[in-house]
RNA sequence: CGCGGGAUAGAGCAGUCUGGUAGCUCGUCGGGCUCAUAACCCGGAGGUCGUGGGUUCAAAUCCCUCUCCCGCAA
């Protein structure tokens, strides 16, 4: 069970590792793109692809899923980012029980959005980790997990890209281990635990009175999605990348403070700040920050 | 038919409303200045104005078609 790529990666891992999979399940089409086009998402593809039979039903709870679970009689349920909490008699109805892989190295970052808020945080390592499902937010016992170092300039997609397989390889290996009865089963530690919200757009405006290093990580965190943003020189901008000047400055946080080849300089808090060097306009593309300021002279 | 913006020189843009010689900034090439430079000065090259059609003496500009890119929404 699951839906978006990172998902489908994890599904991929089962079938090379020639995993038996009675069916896929994943979040019922949505309308997306440009157009108002239904797109299949990612898992779906797979499944296909695969020639897997597949289930997006609309609700868990009413009885159908359960059934259509009974008859399918999964021996154990994987689920990877499927966006749905599962209830406790489908959670109890495999021999082996629910496995989940997450994006984080719990108790740290439980919920939605572990890998964007972990780059959010400034945190220097992450990881993914396995755990059985529980019918807490991602409370289960831990089976598995493994590390990694962020990048400083490491955007969310592009995390989300490595843990992926990651999570894939681990997954594989958690189902074999759980298979041989080797899996362990580790409690986490809940007063650790941390709580990862979905990202909002509300969080992209950058707040400029944060220290340098700070703004950074909004700039790549928010990426892809929601994108920082911010207003320049009278203009409002999505902020795609940024790099340290080691100037300090005394000049108000969020004051542009040089405009040219190499991009836009803006005060940031604690007396640093940035070099901003790639952005996109409202309508336009996403460019070099000195090929913008070509077309469109800005007042220091 | 979800709403909207856009396509003009290698890059970023103006010009389109009000049809009449293709412009700006940067890059590039040549020359100059300089101890030197990403700085400065002089000069040159580079564009069938996204596609196809229509109107006109004349279309980047007005009308229609198509393609591609982007923002919102999801």
């Amino acid at each position: 069970m699951g839906t978006p790529d990172f998902a489908a990666c994890s599904l991929r891992a089962l079938l090379d590792a020639g995993a038996d999979v009675a069916g896929v399940f994943c979040q019922p089409d949505r309308p997306q793109g440009r157009g108002h086009k239904l797109l299949p998402c990612a898992v779906k593809q797979t499944a296909l692809e695969a020639g897997l039979p597949v289930y997006q039903p609309e609700k868990l709870r009413d009885g159908t899923v359960l059934e259509i679970l009974r008859s399918l009689a999964p021996e154990l349920i994987a689920v990877v980012a499927y966006g749905r909490i599962l209830p406790d008699d489908i959670l109890a109805l495999p021999k082996y029980g629910c496995v989940n892989v997450h994006g984080s190295l719990l108790p740290k970052y439980r919920g939605s959005a572990p890998i964007q808020r972990s780059v959010l945080a400034g945190d220097v390592i992450t990881g993914v980790t396995t755990m059985y499902l529980s019918s807490g937010m991602d409370e289960g016992d831990m089976i598995f997990s493994e590390q990694t170092a962020i990048g400083e300039t490491e955007t969310s997609g592009e995390l989300f890209d490595r843990l992926a397989p990651m999570g894939a390889e681990l997954l594989v290996r958690t189902v074999r281990a759980i298979q041989a009865g080797t899996a362990p089963r580790m409690p986490q530690d809940h007063s650790q635990a941390t709580y990862a919200p979905p990202l909002s757009k509300e969080e992209s405006p950058i707040d400029w009175s944060r220290p340098a290093r700070m703004v950074l990580k909004h700039i790549y965190g928010m990426q892809p999605w929601p994108c920082a943003t911010a207003n320049l020189g009278g203009t409002d901008f999505k902020i795609f990348a940024a790099a340290y000047t080691y100037r300090p400055t005394s000049k108000a946080p969020g004051t542009v403070l040089a405009a040219g080849k190499a991009g836009i300089e803006v005060a940031c808090g604690g007396g640093e700040s940035l070099l901003i060097t790639e952005l996109q306009a409202a309508g336009g593309k996403r460019m070099d920050a000195g090929a913008y300021l070509l077309g469109h002279p800005m007042e220091v």
